[in-house]
RNA sequence: GGGCCCGUGGUCUAGCGGUUAUGACGUCUGCUUCACAGGUAGAAGGUCCCCGGUUCGAAUCCGGGCGGGCCCACCA
């Protein structure tokens, strides 16, 4: 038989598309079982899937297909998130453009055109890892359901109080031109110079040390200790800042720290939170000396215009030539940047919607400890987050292409007016605000611009997925059962989702989190495209096979960052062919075989193994342990079944001295080997399917594997355990005599003395004796006499 | 600075109070027409990071180091 050969190649694509056109992963709204609700992470159209991805979502699919055969009605939707900065990013890449130099329209709609675009292809490699998704329910962040959705919540959230709209310091990243909010910031340690500049005080010198000498323009004040002698009696006097020449109040706060530069230091509008913070308190005056584009503002005088780092270097410069820098120390210090382009994050003063949720810290931490997280230690890092909270959630975006806020302002007052929810969706700039008056009898508005977070939209995703089922069924669906996602966007999505969802329904989204770690190049370093260690799944896909790379993902743990390494692919290559392989041999003898009875003590024997082996996976299943799961199958399969099992009851298959022996082993290989199939089925889908097609469809009639019940144990017989543990070794021990003397394991042994040391013979041993004569081709299989306590340790002495 | 995770043969890893410390990859030595050379059998290879403690007994529990990683904070 040429063709006997499997090839993930041609199988594989042959069933994602099967799995498709039989819609086999369709969610049933009328079946009648326990449902199983998972919120899939939507993942960023980016063009392509990285290896991470991969990894993880095949850790999630494991755990929706292993519930599937263990009979829940599997909700699994599948959404893209294509909505805001990121998109913007990629369709400005793609199309050569920019944004904010197009006509907004036009650029909205490349950004969608662009999406009709590349969404499909994005799409099919998610299918072709296998994922068992439902794609008929489907979202994408930036559609019509989402939007209304995600406008909904903001309509509620002001409802509530919670929305607000405020005149007010936000963090703001100077090259995307927008607001953004704390968790999108990150610290980069960056070399820096402190800088020690006079300023006059009463005519006399005061030096003080800053890092961000073109904030000097927006200095609104100075601050010391109380306490600090050096300048106690400067309290109250006040300071000509050098250059600009504006005088500011010197005062006393103990937010200012005696031992960093010279104790003294300026308070600017606004170099970083503790300037917000003295600002507020002291009721200072705003100095904006930064634009929202990064520029310096007319404050700035003859260094308007220049961007903030020219800025930096031209006024040093003038102090030097002033004399009005003393003294200048390069350091490291850490500088919060915008996570999407590293550039240096800005305080920078202006309207944007918040929601209020500071005062919920305690709340928070009780709704997180609610959750049943996978692995448990990461409830801390959420925890950790909730601690850290500093501002507000700040949801506007001066940005193009994301769900619009639906709402229009006052011409005359500025207040805002919001959409009817009946209306939802609505963009202000095309829609017509409605028709009422302002409180002050204005009829004018104008639309608002901003865009929302997408993180406002993502935080949705239970919303977003159930109301895409039949409304009966969203009692049922919600609140859902799993929540699988990475690590990393713990502050991210699961905190905001976790926040939404128990500020508008007052309940946990879901009952278990599963948290997957991410994959890191061979040293253990994180991937990324400057490094140049980026592994492409799709390279990966095309060398081994996606049954291999999900074995890869399914070894590792929940939680775990696992370094990729090309041989762990290499071993799920080659479980596959084993499988296929050992099936083939299986199958060969069951063809026209009748059930009968399990008489021979090695049939029972496996089939107690095999009965252990599915109590312990389906245990390890059960509690989102699947690489546990994974080991304790593979090893079942690899030893017992084919090093060992198989062996044993070769000569019985062949050419059995009694029919009723023959149709022993086949009665357990007809049990053993689908069981296997299936317990590897959610880890190795394709191979699974392509010999449940090949071998079992006929009798089991489902249309899938994947729809098949999960096996049952078979009843154990604990007596042959003993049995089975000495065959085992004496198959070993002669294994090992005849590879010493470097003979083949089929060199015919003619009396083989069975030594047991610290062994007692039972007589079920004896019933194995024909098994063992057949395996380790002896004419004669004689037993020593054993003694004392059961061991398997066995001493061989064979006779030629 | 705070929190969390991790440290087991060359590499990756299982085990988490009593095992001759698991398995894979790699290495070496054999075997080979009857499922599988994409195979099979065997072998070599380990201070279970270090130091203390608890215990009859510690890779496993506790304390303290050292090393690596992640998250958060500070960012005068």
């Amino acid at each position: 038989m040429p063709d006997d050969k499997y090839s993930p190649k041609d199988s594989e694509p042959k069933w994602v598309q099967y799995w498709e056109s039989e819609k086999i992963f369709r969610f049933d709204p009328k079946s009648k079982s326990p449902i199983y609700s998972i919120d899939t992470p939507p993942p960023t159209v980016s063009g392509k899937m990285h290896i991470g991805h991969a990894f993880s979502y095949t850790q999630q699919d494991i755990v929706a297909r292993y519930k599937r055969m263990r009979g829940f009605n599997v909700f699994y939707p599948f959404g893209t998130d294509d909505n805001g900065l990121p998109t913007e990013r990629l369709v400005e890449k793609l199309k050569n453009v920019k944004g904010a130099r197009m006509e907004r329209q036009e650029f909205i709609r490349l950004c969608e055109d662009t999406l009709k675009e590349i969404r499909p292809g994005f799409v099919s490699d998610w299918k072709r890892i296998g994922m068992s998704c439902d794609f008929d329910l489907f979202y994408s962040t930036i559609n019509e359901h989402c939007r209304r959705i995600s406008q909904e919540s903001f309509l509620e959230l002001h409802k509530m109080g919670r929305a607000y709209r405020k005149d007010a310091p936000a963090l703001w990243c100077p090259l995307c031109a927008t607001a953004i909010s704390q968790v999108e910031c990150e610290d980069v340690e960056k070399s820096s110079t402190f800088n020690d500049i006079m300023f006059k005080v009463d005519g006399k010198d005061v030096i003080i040390a800053t890092t961000r000498p073109e904030m000097l323009p927006a200095c609104v004040a100075v601050f010391a200790h109380p306490d600090d002698e050096r300048y106690k009696d400067m309290f109250g006097k006040k300071a000509k800042v050098p250059l600009f020449n504006h005088e500011v109040p010197i005062l006393a706060d103990a937010r200012a720290d005696p031992t960093k530069g010279t104790g003294i230091v300026m308070c600017c509008t606004f170099g970083d939170q503790t300037d917000i913070a003295w600002y507020l308190a002291f009721n200072l005056p705003l100095k904006k000396a930064i634009m929202p584009d990064g520029k310096m503002s007319e404050l700035a005088g003859r260094y308007a215009g220049l961007k903030i780092a020219d800025a930096r270097k031209a006024i040093l410069e003038d102090l030097k030539s002033e004399g009005l820098l003393v003294k200048q120390k390069a350091i490291t210090h850490a500088v919060k940047v915008h996570e999407r382009c590293q550039t240096e994050i800005e305080i920078i003063n202006s309207k944007q919607w918040f929601i209020k949720f500071l005062d919920l810290r305690e709340d928070m931490l009780r709704w997180g400890a609610e959750l049943k997280w996978h692995p448990d230690f990461m409830r801390h890092r959420y925890d950790n987050w909730v601690k850290g909270l500093q501002w507000d959630w700040l949801i506007s975006r001066q940005r193009f292409f994301g769900v619009p806020f639906p709402v229009w302002y006052c011409k005359k007052c500025d207040l805002p007016v919001f959409a009817d929810k009946k209306k939802l969706p609505v963009d202000p700039l095309k829609d017509s605000p409605p028709a009422k008056k302002c409180a002050c009898g204005s009829t004018e508005f104008l639309p608002e611009k901003d865009v929302l977070d997408t993180w406002a939209t993502s935080s949705m995703t239970p919303q977003i997925v159930v109301q895409l089922a039949p409304k009966t069924l969203r009692k049922k669906l919600f609140p859902m059962s799993l929540r699988p996602q990475a690590h990393e966007i713990i502050s991210f999505w699961l905190f905001n989702t976790l926040v939404k969802s128990r500020l508008h329904y007052g309940v946990n989204p879901w009952k278990d989190v599963a948290l997957s770690g991410y994959v890191t190049d061979p040293l253990g370093e994180k991937m990324s495209k400057s490094k140049g260690n980026v592994v492409e799944p799709q390279v990966v896909l095309a060398k081994f096979s996606a049954d291999a790379m999900r074995f890869w993902a399914g070894g590792s743990k929940l939680g775990e960052d696992i370094p990729y390494q090309e041989k762990e692919l290499v071993a799920g290559d080659k479980f596959v062919t084993k499988l296929w392989n050992a099936a083939k041999f299986a199958f060969m003898h069951l063809e026209c075989f009748k059930e009968g009875k399990v008489s021979e003590i090695m049939d029972k024997w496996i089939l107690s193994r095999l009965s252990e082996v599915i109590e312990e996976s389906t245990s390890a299943f059960d509690v989102y342990e699947f690489s546990r799961a994974k080991f304790i199958i593979e090893r079942f399969f690899w030893n017992d079944f084919c090093d060992n099992y198989l062996e044993l009851i070769k000569t019985r298959l062949y050419e059995p001295k009694k029919p009723e022996h023959k149709t022993s082993a086949q009665t357990a290989l007809s049990i053993v080997l689908p069981a296997l199939l299936k317990l590897m089925a959610p880890i190795t889908p394709f191979i699974t399917e392509e010999l449940y097609h090949k071998y079992l469809h006929a009798s089991e009639k489902k249309p899938s594997i994947h729809v098949c019940n999960w096996p049952e144990p078979p009843k154990k017989d604990k007596t042959t355990e003993e049995v089975g543990k000495i065959v085992v070794a004496i198959l070993s021990a002669v294994r090992k005599k005849k590879s010493e003397m470097k003979l083949s394991m089929k060199s015919p042994v003619k009396k083989l003395v069975v030594e047991c040391k610290n062994v007692e013979v039972s007589c079920d041993l004896n019933a194995a004796i024909e098994d063992l004569k057949a395996t380790c081709c002896a004419e004669i299989v004689e037993f020593g006499k054993g003694k004392e306590e059961i061991t398997t340790e066995v001493k061989i002495t064979v006779e030629l």
